[in-house]
DNA sequence: AGCATTTACTTCAGTGCTCGAAAAAAGGAA
DNA sequence: TTCCTTTTTTCGAGCACTGAAGTAAATGCT
């Protein structure tokens, strides 16, 4: 719903430009970001010196090129202390909780191993406000201007995306997380997907892809994915379900207790169960060590069959995922990260032709694949820049209060 | 990308506002039209004065309610004549040209029946230029302040929307239509997909699902769906393919050329092929009779056991596509129309189980399913909103302008 | 008929924002 | 020192919105 539109929307926009293009483009002075805005250099005396009085930006020591001529420009940066936010990775297996400030830079870190009974203790809410308020022990300073949390989940979110309707970690599903955070900590906290995040980490990492609508597919002990187009910025939809897309009608069994699941042929758990001959609908493995799905790799490296024939499967179900996934979203570029990614080469030839199946890809042609073996970094990337630019979103409307601060 | 925000930009946004209000909720006083969009009585004045002036909105007569006190309120419509705009509905057999004004009555229309060969020796897009030059030549007052025009089109737009690169149509694949109309009459042409105009539609036609994420499949000669959300309003994205999705691996063969598509098993050609045990290899039926689609209906509501297998494939290939789009889109509502609309009783159970497998839809619960079984009303409905809002949207930027021609 | 009352709309003064042009600032070069 | 160049700031004008006060147009009451 558009809103009326005011002196005070005006300004407010303006300022969200001026973050935001500073936030993509780095450290500028206030000429050079007048022509990157659009604006003219008057507004920007106005603009920057209220953000710059307002404690949101700084000014650097004035940047003198060799042989420069006029008077020489002084660059305007993010205030680093302006605020601070949390970023949470929630995985199987373990917890990784960053401080960062809000010119993107890392504070602080802490990372725990997490055993599958944790959940089933300690309620998920309490036990990340624990994981938050130790970072706020070692960091008194900077925790006291917490202006956000973000946690990265997987999973299916309840309507208000406050906490799990259902999730591959044991015991998280159905507890309050976002509201406990929330409230713990009074600043506004978002559940995010992985998978979306990771579209959109993959889109920060590789330059070529900013302009493109992609998707990003994780294969691990799950299968996730998440699209990512251009324009719209934060928020995206709800998320997708891709692993458990239906792949076979009464296939396989899935850990989600649903049959035929992409994720029961992909995810590390559907290739051991092929890979032994061990019935479909026998109960999968509730987890399978690294160490062994890179085995399992390396046998169908060096030419095991049977091996090699669970990856075909994966590769199967993926490619009718993506060839299903293509009608309905149709990305110019897939990514390929995780555990699985290692595996591409083995599964290249059947998610290609399952692909070419497909009329989309028959005419508009096969989206290129890329394989970027790391999910974290695209994870934390993601989430590290909503974050921020929810950041900037609210200091962009923090000018008519700007006036009153001011005053006191 | 957002844009720099000035003075003008905020009497656009407010225009918009004022437009988007009245085409809503109909003719309104200007008071109303101020708590409407929150805007103040003195804007009002303003901005409905400044909309008179430049013949976009007109004053009706006051309206005197029966035991009114005070000052009678003049109601503010649309200028019927401020645009006109033309909807063209492109289909498989016939062609429907409509004239609409700019408050969304029908001015005229023409409507073609249309032969499988006619594309083969006359261009699409000239052909679709002499009809609209037909009510041209009728309408000649009007069609002088033409201002768009818009085009239901079935297949794969290509990037540009100027064409489809494929189509069920035959001979249109690959023809310029956009371009074609465009620089023939001198306006914007947008072509849109039917399955989205359906969803949109239905949006319109039932009030109860207009703030619902909405999924609109269309069965008949062909298959289609489109997705439709209460928020982003005009231009949706690039279409679904839904039709071609696919069902089973190299499975039925299709009129795409493909194999396995939903349309295969679902569509009349496919319902026909199975209740007739011809084998689903064989090249499809180039097109079926409506009679001969209803009459198979007939004999599966009266018991004949053939064709009601014929129709649980249908409905199982229509459920388990569904079921694979709510792993992506998960809309809250779905509406199922088209001449297999009719059949939607000898489906219902197929497509209900193929949801109930689905994780999203044992979470979330299955979404009701409505039946609509006209689809003209909602494909024509969809696009005249469209149309009416990309000219609301046009008018709304010609603040500026007012200053100008009223000098003139 | 005349005046009060009610509701719709308009006018006016005030404020905030952007912009272009001119002025000031801050160094290097001559 | 004085000139030149480039960056910022200052200043006046123009526009749009708002609240308050004023005007318009009809009904109802005396």
């Amino acid at each position: 719903m558009r809103t009326v539109a005011g002196a005070d929307f005006v300004r407010r926009q303006n300022r969200g430009l001026v973050l935001s293009a500073l936030r993509r483009h780095g450290p500028m002075s206030r000429t050079q970001l007048a022509t990157a805005t659009g604006l003219s250099n008057a507004s920007l005396t106005a603009i920057g010196g209220e953000l710059i009085a307002q404690g949101i930006l700084q000014e650097g020591a004035p940047r003198t090129p060799p042989g420069a001529r006029g008077r020489p420009a002084v660059e305007v940066t993010f205030n680093r202390e302006a605020a601070y936010a949390a970023i949470i990775e929630l995985d199987v297996n373990r917890v990784r909780c960053s401080l960062v400030n809000y010119a993107g830079g890392l504070a602080d870190r802490t990372e725990v191993a997490v055993t599958a009974e944790l959940f089933a203790e300690t309620a998920p809410g309490d036990y990340l406000v624990a994981r938050v308020r130790q970072l706020a022990d070692r960091n008194p300073g900077e925790m006291s201007n917490l202006r956000g949390i973000a946690v990265s989940v997987q999973g299916v979110l309840d309507r208000k995306a406050d906490g799990l309707l259902w999730s591959p970690i044991p015991h998280v599903a159905g507890a309050s997380i976002a509201a406990r955070l929330s409230e713990a900590f009074d600043v506004p906290v978002t559940l995010q997907k992985r998978g979306g995040l990771l579209a959109e980490g993959a889109r920060l990492l590789y330059p070529e892809l900013s302009n493109l609508p992609l998707a990003a597919i994780f294969v691990g002990s799950t299968v996730g994915m998440g699209l990512s187009a251009p324009d719209r910025s934060i928020g995206q939809e709800s998320g997708t379900e891709f692993g458990h897309m239906n792949h076979v009608p009464s296939g396989a069994l899935c850990r989600c207790g649903q049959k035929g699941c992409i994720e029961a042929y992909a995810a590390d758990y559907g290739v051991l169960r092929a890979a032994y001959g061990v019935p479909d609908q026998v109960a999968p493995a509730s987890s399978v060590p690294p160490a062994a799905y890179q085995e399992l790799i390396h046998l169908a490296q060096t030419g095991r069959r049977n091996v090699i024939h669970a990856f075909h499967l994966a590769g199967r179900a993926l490619g009718f995922g993506l060839s299903r996934l293509m009608t309905v979203a149709a990305p110019a570029h897939i990514v390929v990260t995780g555990p699985g990614a290692n595996a591409f080469e083995l599964m290249r030839g059947e998610i290609e032709a399952a692909l070419r199946e497909s009329l989309v890809c028959r005419i508009h042609g096969t989206p290129p694949i890329t394989v970027h073996h790391d999910e974290r970094e695209p994870i934390f990337q993601g989430m590290l820049r909503n974050v921020l630019d929810a950041l900037d979103d609210g200091f962009a409307g923090t000018a008519s209060e700007a006036r009153l601060s001011s005053v006191r």
